[in-house]
DNA sequence: TGTACATCAGTGAACGCGCGTTCACTGATGTAC
DNA sequence: TGTACATCAGTGAACGCGCGTTCACTGATGTAC
């Protein structure tokens, strides 16, 4: 479901080289890695340890506070990696359908679908716990909200100025966010073709 | 935001009193209470362990292997308990709104929607966890099956033979789910009014 | 009516595990002289 | 060109904690005789 990301540099001897001078922000980006491979197969922050993510790196648990001051942090910065990947995805999904606006949107919302059941994990570890823990609010609480105005501002192009497109973006967000999640958690419901029910919800939504 | 559901039965001396001969589920009675108070705290099935549990209960952790071979187990009791409760609630509102089916529906989806956010706890353990460990999967797959019944067979009555019920119904689900989630988990993005929201939402959903 | 005994309902010590965090430490690599 | 030294990048042992699970145990309460 979710590919290695990128794969730990070791030496013949199996054992990490230290970085040379200079680039100590090598191991940095050696543990988001790692920290994003374990977050990415099991989804469950509250799963992620120190230990965890310095056995994957290859590296004593203590060199972690290096880089991050605890846990949080690191989680935080994991988050923040795959909010851009996934804004991006989006993106190129909208901008390869064209200049049709309605075509657009049907995009986005087809690669917010794929996005969310190919990389359950990812989408799990952004959308199922509170973005920051509480004492880190105020730098990035506004991260993913672009990823709302995205869908809002196309909304609003094909519907017109008649229509309140932010309440349209909230049915589409709450509508795409529930079919990847209740179909992520039960698996076993007898759920309709996915690609004929996002077209029918569309169809609905959009007048 | 979930009220205590019931007290531990205490002796004065602060310790609980060992049940009478032949009254031994009593003790499983607590236990379920006790776990039932702790994951509507939380929400979090991860977070449980025996040794909370028995400590709520105010008795030995190895009391609880009188009554459930392990967690999975108990805290399969307290999903069957809350869906019972949940599905109570909806029928409930749907009945008090009268013979109008659309105002079941309407009803129906308000109740769900007030259920979610009033119990965040509770709706976090029924809809953010397989329902099932995979080995107890036979005898319970079926849990809440009903509760999707119940509106489908409303909208059917709504929107007549000519529409797919049951994808309605999904749409329906879905929709409601991604509501009562974001909103727990995005507690400070400019959510539009509720009621607003769950109302256009119908209108836009049953033609 | 009295008592021995089985059983029911639960206890408490002990185990090994993974965890976050602290602390003093090491050893390679550049740099100043 | 050689060398002493500061610094950078990381290590490893140790701590106390909460956890699930095991095991032998206890003590009250009914019941058979």
């Amino acid at each position: 479901m979710d590919l290695v990301e990128s794969p730990a540099v070791e030496s013949p001897a199996g054992r990490r080289r230290k970085a040379r001078r200079g680039e100590g922000d090598r191991l940095r980006i050696e543990i988001v890695d790692a920290a994003s491979r374990l977050l990415a197969t099991t989804g469950e922050v509250g799963e992620l340890s120190l230990r965890s993510v310095a056995r994957e790196v290859g590296v004593a648990t203590t060199s972690i506070y290096l880089h991050f001051r605890n846990l949080d942090e690191l989680v935080l910065a994991v988050k923040i990696r795959y909010f851009d990947e996934f804004g991006e995805t989006l993106d190129a999904a909208a901008m390869s359908a064209g200049e049709d606006m309605l075509s657009r949107v049907r995009a986005r919302a087809h690669a917010y679908i794929r996005y969310g059941l190919e990389h359950r994990g990812r989408y799990r570890v952004l959308f199922t716990s509170e973005m920051l823990p509480a004492h880190l609010v105020g730098e990035a609480t506004l991260i993913g909200v672009e990823v709302f105005d995205a869908v809002r501002d196309e909304i609003a192009e094909v519907v017109g100025p008649d229509e309140d497109a932010s309440l349209l973006a909230v049915h589409f967000w709450t509508a795409l966010h529930g079919i990847v999640t209740l179909r992520t958690v039960r698996q076993r419901f007898p759920w309709p073709d996915l690609d004929h029910e996002v077209n029918d919800l569309i169809n609905r939504l959009l007048p």
